[in-house]
DNA sequence: CACCGACTGGACTTGACAGTCCACTCCGCG
DNA sequence: CGCGGAGTGGACTGTCAAGTCCAGTCGGTG
């Protein structure tokens, strides 16, 4: 995977590289984006790309992994909440909320680099896997968190909860994407917490 | 959009052209996918594609609108029985079938286009969206036959559920498609189901 | 059978991109 | 202060793709 940075100069310029990278693929998709470009807005030149990373794969393998860290990082302190009901809706408001920001620009970074990369390099998909990971478990510790609390029945399946919730958070944002409408990931969502409702223990909304 | 053939021959060529670019796309995406393999795989020289279709963006759109009808049609037996219960539960074991058949590989051939092209081409993503109009229509055509038959109780939103259950289904497919394991379809599913279920007349499973 | 337009073949141009190479600069360390 | 390795600059090459062009062929019609 490259040379590894071992002066600090040398880290910035990774990273910079990094950055400019998942920018310049966000923009024009993986295979869309040329090294050319993305020196350019890193400032950095040709051999420098290919000093810290093998070859594109190796750069795309590392915009996957910082694209996992921003887009988990980003509700950091949502996924805090989600151990309590008001905290569950606040979550899936602030998603709905931020897909009408963007005008239903873009689905989820993540999907869209599954999309592109899963089926022709495995490494990438794998580190994408392991961020759809992370985020199930958010949402899994979030529900088991109001098991414990006695907020949810004991009879609700935290693994399966979890696995739907953000199976409809996925689905809501492909249809929002396509659409340019974020409605469809609000009825998504909304049917998910429906779905978690069914086994809450208080009664009211 | 390209001159439309006149003749039984250039139908034929024309279909045999956007039947080789939508597997190439399927192999290898659509910007990896090379209007040379495109016109091998199809027996057609290059000036042929040129002669039927504007330009690549073309016949992309092509195959787009080609998907759909794949997509949807593979459906159609399966979408005629969405308006009873055990219909509903037919189909939703079908897809699963499918994707575990697939080892989960590849997910919904629709939203793989959307995610490679949607930013890029407006027509295509419109294109695309009207795929998942009429998918979601389906669906709550036999949601709306079920509330008629009074099967579900008058107040299941039908829109609401038909946009959650597709997205669930979206969703499932891409998390499948991420771990290779058709589980995390089966889960989405399950949850979809279980929330139609909660508008269900009678109580047994 | 000659004509005509739809259709076909494939060489050619142009440009972009991934990846290579080597000369150079920077900076800590003895 | 000069040595050496980390880091940098950018020209260069080979490959491959999109799109153009024009000389053909085919098959139906008068």
């Amino acid at each position: 995977m490259g040379v590894q940075p071992t002066t600090e100069r040398g880290r910035r310029t990774r990273e910079r590289i990094v950055a400019a990278a998942a920018e310049v693929v966000a923009q024009k998709g993986a295979l869309g984006a040329s090294l050319d470009e993305v020196g350019e807005r890193a400032a950095a030149s040709r051999s420098q790309l290919y000093h810290y990373f093998d070859d594109k794969s190796d750069l795309l393998r590392a915009v996957a992994e910082s694209t996992n860290e921003a887009v988990l990082g980003a509700q950091d302190d949502l996924f805090a909440g989600l151990g309590t009901w008001p905290g569950l809706v606040r979550w899936t408001d602030a998603l709905v909320a931020l897909q009408e920001e963007r005008g239903g620009v873009g689905g989820c970074p993540i999907a869209n680099l599954l999309g592109q990369l899963g089926e022709r390099d495995d490494e990438i998909r794998a580190v994408l896997s392991d961020g759809f990971d992370r985020w199930e478990a958010s949402i899994r510790a979030g529900l088991t968190a109001m098991v414990a609390s006695g907020e949810l029945r004991a009879d609700a399946d935290a693994d399966w909860l979890a696995a739907s919730t953000l199976a409809s958070l996925q689905g809501g944002l492909i249809l929002a994407q396509a659409r340019r409408d974020p409605l469809p990931l609000r009825r998504a969502l909304d049917g998910a917490i429906r779905l978690i409702a069914t086994y809450r223990t208080t009664t009211k909304a």
